[in-house]
This record gives structure tokens, sequence and C-alpha cells, in this order.
DNA sequence: ATATGTGAACGGCTTCACAGCC
DNA sequence: GGCTGTGAAGCCGTTCACATAT
């Protein structure tokens, strides 16, 4: 069983796919033709045609497709179709707010624990997650056979953490410490860097 | 006076290249190579290269670039020399939490004011940022003559504040609300979508 | 000798055009 | 007729190779 490498970008877009099916499942339609759904994401039909190809192929020709069964296919494509375990790095404002925020859940993750160097309970507040010292998480991503984290510790730290991250097992990191991780290559980094998102917008305003 | 468009990617390295060379300014570090500097942000030295012939051309050869010099090229370029007023609309989780990170004032911008529909005033104690009502957020941009902002409201209200802003005066928006806005060609959307982050990112673990 | 600047080659993603199926 | 699926074409960004400057 051979698994051809989807291109990073069209992996990126099916996940806003998924995310335009519910909500149309939601609502109760049915059936969706590629040029309705590539509008809905903000694409062009060619290009969602093209990225659903990577996938299968279960669109029926002169009607379009199957809401259920495209989303079905698609979440069995990205993988986990059960909650995905995650763990947060850094329980700084940045983190605590990334905790309290409730939209990974709905996603398909769930943020299983969190760690900071210096745990603060009153951060974790409302949310449900357990806090624990940095200390034990090499141990705990160990046990829990955790495969991605959220790292949102002080620049300074982030490469440090980065390492103990990967060394413990962790296979994905969504990295929002403004800083460019070196990590081996079977690991997969995505960037959230706030501040640059503002620049370089800033850049297109006469 | 035509200014020649700057691919938007090379844009976005060039904040990341700035950020860098602010650091090695901080360390006294007064000439950099391509080669070193393009490490640093994690790209190829061609890359960069090729980014900051964008700019202009400002390396000696044979030595390298002028960390002072080059600087100052980047953020001519990039516009916004001083501090640029921004606004952020949406208080609730994530909204407040952006608020409380201090990382962007350090990157030449300021949150100047936070709007919300139902205004909590506990949520920006201590930030020092001024939060009004949503219904005066139109006529406090068009006065204070605000480009930016950050948009951190539910996806159902996302569209609807959009069109207010853009209204409003407002050319660029960091949008953290899962949902694809549309905005006239003159406008400028960033994207965030933490839960997208961290979906794309499981596909590629094993 | 060393490092920049840039035209040319390359590669990958997007778009087009159209064949195939309902 | 309408809409999907896909090879081919086109385009944009990255990388290479090397001329050029100090």
């Amino acid at each position: 069983m051979e698994k051809i490498e989807i291109p990073r970008k069209a992996v990126y877009r099916l996940s806003v796919y998924q995310r335009c099916l519910q909500r149309l499942r939601e609502n109760g339609v049915e059936t969706v033709s590629s040029e309705a759904l590539a509008k809905a994401a903000g694409v062009k039909s060619t290009q969602l045609r093209k990225d659903l190809g990577y996938v299968g192929q279960f669109g029926t020709r002169g009607l379009g497709y199957s809401v259920e069964t495209l989303g079905e296919a698609i979440t069995a494509a990205l993988g986990s179709t059960r909650l995905q375990p995650v763990v947060l790095v850094g329980v700084g404002n940045l983190g605590s707010a990334l905790l309290h925020y409730s939209g990974f859940k709905k996603e398909g993750f769930e943020v299983i624990a969190a760690f900071d160097s210096h745990p603060v309970k009153e951060r974790v507040r409302g949310t449900g997650v357990p806090l624990y010292d940095a200390a034990e998480m090499a141990s705990y991503i160990a046990s829990h056979a955790v495969k991605m984290a959220i790292l949102a510790v002080p620049a300074t730290h982030a490469q440090t953490v980065a390492n103990q991250l990967v060394a413990a097992g962790v296979q994905a990191v969504l990295n929002f410490s403004p800083t460019v991780l070196e990590v081996p290559d079977n690991v997969y980094v995505n960037n959230v860097d706030l501040a640059i998102e503002l620049e370089s917008l800033s850049y297109f305003i006469r």
C-alpha cells in the first residue's frame, strides 16, 4: 500500500474544502458541484477538481458530488477520522488563548495536555486541559504516543523545546514562535507568525 | 513614480529577513553575507539575493551586506518606518489573547483600539488598549485613518464586519475567522486559520 | 579570492481545453 | 446539456551558472 504524495498546498486546500462541506452538510445540502464548492472555498473550479483528483474520483458527471461521500473521502485521505491528540507547549498569553480557543476540537483535534516551565494553573482554568511542568513533557509525549504539538514559547526557547519534542517522538509542529526551527526532514512544521503576517500585509497598503 | 510589484511571497520573506537583521543589529554585527543571512532565515542564499534584488542593490561584492543599510532599505521598501495603527475587532478568547500578545508593537504595529459587539472591559485589562462598542467602529476607523485591521470575530459575522471595515477605509485585513472573505481587489487579506494549519499538518504524520 | 547580481534553466502548481460519462 | 476528470499548456517562483565587482 503506497501513499502517493499529495502536494502540500493541495493538502491545505483539501482541509478548506472539508470545512465547507461540513457547513453544507449542516444545512442539509446533499449534492454540490465543483463550481459551487470552489466558490465557497475561494478557488477556481478546475483547481478544486485537480485537488480532488489526488484523493480519488467520486463525482457524478452531469450532477456533482455527494456532500456526504466527498466529506468522508477527504477525511480519510487526510487521515484521522477520530480525534487526534495534540499537546501545547508554552502557556503564556498566546498559549493560554489557544487553550481557550474552542475551534480545534470541532476540527478533530484534542489538546490533551499543556506544558510550561512555570505552570500557572490560573491560565488553564475552565479549559479542562491538564497543565504540567515542562520537565514531564518528554515522558508524557512518549507514553501517550503524541505526534503533534503546538509550540507557543518565547523565541529564545523555541529551538530547544522543538528538539525535545522531536526527540520524544513528535512528527508535526505548529510553531507560533518567531523563529525558524531546524528539524529533521521527517518532521513537518507549519509556522504562524502573527507579526510577520501583519508586516507583509502592510506593504500592500497605499 | 511607479512601484514595481514585489511578489507576495517575496514580501513575506523580506519581513523575515528584516527580523533576522534586527537581531543581528542587536548583537552588534555590522556585516552579513547572503549565505549567513539566508541560513538564519531558513532559505537558500540565491533566493535571498533574488528577493533583495526586488528592493535594490546595496551589497558589496566580496564582502556582503551592511546590516544597517540593508535593514533600512527593507523597511523603506515594505513601508512604515514608524508605528502603523491597527484596530482589532472581536474581543473573544482569541481576540483578547492577541491584545495581550506584545509581539506586534516590537514589529512596528500598534493596536490603537479594540471593538466588540458586547464589550467586556475585563478582557482588555492590562493592555492599555481602549475598548469600544462595535457601533462606533466605522466612525473611529474613518476619523483615525486606520488602514489595517485584525479580524477575530465568529465565522458567522466575519463577512459582515469585513464589509464594514472596507467601507470605512480599511485596506488590509488579518483574518482569523475560519471563512473565506470576499473583498474588493484593492483590499488585501491574510488568513490565519489555526484549525486548518493543524489539519493540513496532520496529513504528513505517518 | 570572495561574494553579489542576474539571465537562463528548471520544476511545480495552476489554468485551459476537451474528452468522457450521466 | 451539464459536469466531472485529466492530459497539455502556461505561468510563476525557485535554483543554477556565471559574469561582475571589490
